[in-house]
DNA sequence: GGTTTGCGGATATTATATATCCTTAATTCC
DNA sequence: GGAATTAAGGATATATAATATCCGCAAACC
């Protein structure tokens, strides 16, 4: 069970976006090599981010992605659901209907047992994130990350934000 | 992201052999075919319970497999992790190393922001597993299966365990 | 009109999950 | 002792998903 490198990159394409000038765009060939990412690639988990309309796009030069939505209006699930899926980590294949002693029809009132707890561990993953706001990555980066080079790194992007 | 099948079929079983009577073993055979299952694949899973030490294996007729621990001493995450691995969902492959506005050495002290929150909702997923023991599975299913199944499915199966 | 951009389709490559087969050694039963 | 049965593990094949690249299109900018 492993999530794709593209919820890696998702999460910190949008935290950059987070901090760009309101109004402004950034195109996936500056995202791409501001993180050392393949451009064609990249590009597909940010469509995943416009379709789930969590960034606003417009073309040509100048043009590319910002955010939607204010940074604290974005949760940490929305991002991981758009490129990830919305799909359950676990799936129920109901392999107690092969149970030769169980008539047909029988027990199928609620969903399997087993289910029902992997379930629930998955809400639990998912709760975590959906309380984790973009704004909250924002916060902690900035403490972690030295001032200069947070600055000198918006710079840099916004020398190719056209 | 997604959960091996292996994962569902080990619970399965793992709740099968909680109501086998002491000192019974259960093969792989009886279990494959109680759950409609490819023995030969369903024998890869079982070698991973019997890795992790929550079963306890015997050669020969009558032989197979039974808990190595009450069902009350054995959580979900141990069952699934035996299967599934130890491994967190979320890789962080450290994509800001390739910041080129960021110095070598900076920012390497704690890791990524990003991951630290994946993290934490990875946590959230174990700890409910965790919190879960085989004997509340079983108390489960014992509710949800009408009793005259429960009943037939145990002679059943213990009629192939020699 | 030429350039840049996001978008989507088609395709190739790699890794992982799924599945089967076979050999070996231990155990049980006759 | 000999035949049958079992778990263990290595080797291999197949299917599916992740990763990656390429191309053509239409919109936007200069």
């Amino acid at each position: 069970m492993i999530l794709k490198s593209q919820v890696e990159w998702a999460l910190h394409c949008c935290a950059i976006l987070a901090g760009l000038p309101e109004g402004r765009y950034l195109s996936t060939k500056a995202l791409a090599e501001l993180h050392g990412l393949p451009k064609e690639y990249l590009s597909k988990a940010l469509q995943s981010l416009s379709q789930a309309s969590l960034v606003d796009t417009t073309l040509g030069p100048s043009g590319g992605y910002r955010l939607a939505r204010p940074s604290s209006e974005i949760s940490f699930l929305e991002i991981v659901e758009a490129v990830e899926g919305k799909a359950r980590s676990f799936t129920c294949t109901n392999i107690r209907e092969n149970n030769p002693c169980r008539p047909a029809g029988y027990c199928d009132s609620k969903p399997c047992a087993v289910a029902r707890v992997m379930w629930e561990a998955d809400e639990a993953w998912r709760n975590t994130l959906r309380r984790v706001r973009l704004s909250d990555l924002v916060g902690t980066l900035s403490e972690d990350v030295p001032p200069d080079i947070w600055r000198d790194t918006f710079e840099w992007v916004l020398k190719r934000a056209g």
